[in-house]
RNA sequence: GCCCGGGUGGCGGAACGGUAGACGCGGAGGCCUCAAAAGCCUCUGCCCUUCGGGGCGUGUGGGUUCGAGUCCCACCCCGGGUACCA
């Protein structure tokens, strides 16, 4: 009898070899009927270097879940691209010489590879890479759409801009003040951008995130980066000048409570309004020392405030008093109207300013104790302010206040965003080219669609020198105007990449199709994505532009979707030793060398059974072994029953050592279908197979019959196919002849899932003093005769007073004694 | 500071308010072998034991309950997000 020995270097490129083909992972857009279609989508993945085990993580996640669709009877899209264009490459070009798009290409291809031998069930037929013409194409035709509806727009702002990058940033790229990606500090800078108007979006983003199945710490970021704030707007009047200020409060309860007044540092009336007040050097000096402080000095926390008096005053609309201007930095431009009122006796930071300036500081809400520490920021009735509102609570006063001063013509509610604007031009090369073309005579001029896409002209030069390095393409920077055909100016910009991957999504749904981005009608059938599986990094950035794109192409005709992703898993990180893999720490493990030792299954098995998926988890290099074992143990294990048992069906009165692992595959698919389909739990589902490997083995299944130790094995073999699906392929073709990929997911038999006894648990006053086999219909009374009658349980009652007698069918009986 | 997660054996982790520690790793002993590798079997939370069993155990302290890792209150520690957003 030949040894069966488990090899998968022998077995997991036969079966590749099979999938590639048949191309058995392509779908037609023809079977694309929302009744059964799922949509199952891995963020896509940026090509630099080799895929890290995070990838593998990820996509052994979202193949697991194509799978367990497909066999339950739903036509799968489960797609695969790259996201191509970016900084990392280019930096690399600057380096090297090495053009941008030949080392994306050489990291495209070992992703392919790998993807290849991890064995990943994608559909090939709708792969592209972002930086493709044939693709950009559809996303400079995005950006022309969204310019002709008025939600593309340039202007001149206070941009972040990273020195080391030598570009501006998105405020979603600055991280506490530094660039997210090489970690420089962000300078302010006032330029003239491109910008999409993401922020006529923020309420539909906000409200519809009730909608979607997405992990409520997602959802919480992304309401708090919108950070939505209901208030009111209310003018103060500077009468020296004649000016109105309106200010931006949540608090106008508190408005009686004003005693000063703050500009930011930027708003652009600061020097005038010190002109003439002999504050004017003061002012300037103080403008100045604000301005040239990084973001992150400014923006630190325990910093002490600072300010300047700006020698005028201001009228509280409320009450006529008249409240002393100041400018301070912890006022901030850009949100509000860039001023405030100043409350110190109900806000912290007025309160610290009002302290180191010696400003005074008025109570106008009542704490429980009236007469307690201030600042207070809660609520309580309001006190020294009108006798109309003094005593009534100040949630009240609110409303009653923004009433009075909208009457009056003085304010009116409002809503404010901590939302900005989405900058989008990017002054550096390897990028999409924003297809506009500037033009004395006709200003800004889209490039018609007939003439896309614009393509990235090479260039020998990628060093950025603040402006992109396109500018130096004059041949392609120089066009005829569109309109007059006179002469004109390319856009010389790139866009952000996140533009990029904000509608790939899309083109998957109609990815060879080169008339059209898409055809509404095929990505009306397949969107939204039913599953989507990323990193938690991607909860801000990503996941809000691309809900932003879907609702903005959806108002414009364009699909019929509004959330592009239905369900969001989230993935935790793979450490090492505790600390995140990082090449300087020398820790990576990775999964070319995993691949390469153990084979696909073990390595995407054991990344899965490593603990819950969402949670962060420490890699153990005895732990793949474990893994390797078990499914060398699961093959051989089938392999040698397919040879030696004879072909059987399982027998209808199955006998005891052949019932008890019938009914052990039983509870394992009801175990395995439960934590897929309700929960990402894959360890523990995992873990289920184990066990009934466990009981079928050849030491362990003692007399059971062939035909029920091949049902047993067979039914391992085909739970564990999501995760395993080369060895598990092959152990069940060896079984049954067929294909598992082609078999409907198994169903659990109810028949077998309860058995004629259970294991009754005895407790005495709550703890466990004994265990014993009991009917599974018996009545109450008699489980707790049973139960009294066992010795050790009488040693526990015996000479006490019983109580009470819980008894949980199917369970335990728990006696109470006193005495 | 605020908002989320999370604290369970030597380790990763299981556990509808009902047997805490499934499954795996590691460890101990054994089988097979001339020997090894591979494989297989048994045991493995801590303490006590007359070997029947008993006591203690899920970050800490309280509470609810016949019964709490699980629910409630207060607190401690770790991880993440966010922070002059008026």
């Amino acid at each position: 009898m030949a040894e069966h020995r488990y090899d998968p270097k022998e077995i997991e490129p036969r079966w590749q070899q099979v999938w590639a083909d048949e191309r058995t992972w392509e779908v037609s857009n023809a079977d694309a009927d929302p009744s059964h279609k799922s949509y199952v989508l891995e963020m896509l993945p940026y090509p630099s270097g080799e895929p890290h085990i995070g990838h593998l993580k990820n996509y052994s996640i979202g193949d697991a879940v194509a799978h367990f669709h497909r066999r339950a009877g739903r036509t799968v899209l489960h797609p695969m691209g790259y996201d191509a264009f970016g900084l990392p490459a280019e930096n690399n070009a600057i380096k090297t010489g090495v053009h941008p798009r030949d080392a994306t290409q050489k990291a495209i291809e070992s992703f392919q590879r790998q993807f290849h031998e991890w064995g990943m069930s994608i559909d090939w037929s709708r792969e592209f890479g972002t930086h493709e013409p044939r693709y950009y194409r559809w996303t400079q035709w995005i950006f022309l759409q969204l310019f002709q509806h008025g939600l593309a727009y340039r202007k001149d702002a206070a941009v972040k801009w990273c020195p080391n990058d030598a570009t501006v940033l998105a405020n979603e790229q600055v991280v506490d003040g530094h660039c997210e990606r090489c970690g420089a500090e962000v300078e302010a800078r006032q330029l003239e951008q491109w910008f999409f108007r993401i922020t006529d979006y923020a309420d539909r983003l906000l409200d519809d995130l009730d909608g979607i199945s997405w992990p409520e710490h997602v959802k919480t970021m992304q309401r708090n980066w919108i950070g939505r704030s209901e208030g009111a707007e209310v003018t103060f009047r500077c009468e020296e000048l004649a000016i109105d200020y309106p200010v931006f409060t949540t608090r106008p309860d508190t408005l009686f409570g004003a005693t000063f007044f703050v500009m930011a540092p930027e708003h652009p009336d600061v020097e005038r309004l010190a002109a003439g007040t002999g504050q004017e050097d003061a002012v300037r000096e103080y403008v100045n020392h604000a301005m040239g402080e990084s973001v992150e000095e400014r923006g630190a926390a325990d910093k002490p405030k600072t300010g300047v008096f700006l020698g005028r005053h201001v009228v509280n609309p409320v009450n006529g008093e008249s409240l002393p201007m100041y400018v301070a930095d912890y006022v901030l431009m850009e949100y509000g109207t860039g001023a405030i009122m100043a409350v110190p006796g109900h806000d912290e930071r007025d309160f610290a300013f009002a302290q180191a300036y010696d400003l005074p500081v008025r109570r106008v809400v009542a704490d429980q104790d009236p007469e307690g520490e201030l600042p207070y920021t809660g609520d309580g009735p309001l006190m020294n302010s009108h006798p109309d509102f003094d005593g009534m609570h100040n949630r009240e006063a609110l409303e009653r206040i923004v009433d009075w001063l909208d009457r009056e013509g003085k304010g009116h509610k409002s809503i404010n965003y901590r939302l900005r604007d989405w900058l989008v031009s990017r002054q550096r090369y390897w990028g999409c080219p924003i297809p506009i073309v500037h033009c004395d005579q006709c200003g800004m001029v889209p490039v018609p669609e007939e003439q896309l896409p614009v393509v990235l002209p090479d260039v020998t030069d990628y060093k950025p020198k603040g402006k992109s390095p396109l500018a130096a393409a004059e041949a392609w920077v120089r066009v005829p105007c569109p309109s007059c055909g006179g002469d004109a100016r390319r856009e010389t910009d790139t866009m952000d990449t996140f533009v990029d991957s904000s509608w790939y999504f899309l083109r998957y749904c109609d990815a060879t199709n080169d008339d059209q981005a898409w055809d509404p009608s095929v990505v009306n059938r397949w969107m939204s994505v039913d599953q989507y599986i990323g990193g938690v990094e991607h909860a801000i950035l990503h996941l809000l532009y691309a809900r932003f794109f879907t609702k903005a192409l959806a108002d414009l005709g364009h699909l019929d979707v509004q959330e592009p992703f239905a369900r969001l898993f989230t993935q935790g990180m793979i450490t090492k030793d505790g600390a995140k893999m990082s090449k300087s720490k020398g820790n990576v493990v990775s999964p070319a060398a995993l691949v390469e030792r153990y084979g696909a299954d073990t390595a995407r098995c054991y990344i899965l059974f490593i603990g819950p998926p969402d949670q962060d988890a420490d890699w153990s290099d005895t732990g793949v072994e474990g893994m390797h074992r078990f499914l060398g143990r699961l093959w051989r294990t089938c392999a040698t029953a397919a040879d030696e048992l004879p072909e059987a069906p399982v027998p209808d009165e199955p006998d005891a050592d052949a019932l008890r692992i019938v009914r052990k595959a039983h509870w394992a698919i009801d175990k395995v279908t439960n934590d897929l389909d309700q929960r990402f739990a894959f360890n523990t589902a995992i873990a289920a197979v184990m066990e009934l490997l466990n009981e079928v083995t050849p030491e362990k299944r003692g007399a059971a019959d062939a035909g029920s130790v091949r049902f047993a094995l067979a039914t391992a073999a085909s739970l564990l196919f999501p995760f395993a699906p080369h060895v598990t392929t092959d152990a069940y073709e060896r079984l049954t002849g067929r294909r598992v990929w082609e078999e409907p997911w198994p169903p659990a038999d109810p028949r077998y899932l309860e058995a004629d006894t259970f294991e009754l648990v005895v407790q005495v006053n709550g703890k466990v003093r004994d265990r014993v086999e009991a009917p599974t219909g018996a009545s109450e009374q008699a489980l707790l005769e049973l139960a009294r009658a066992q010795p050790n349980v009488q040693a526990h009652i015996d000479g006490k007073q019983v109580v009470k007698e819980i008894v949980v069918p199917g369970k335990l009986v728990n006696v109470v004694v006193r005495g």
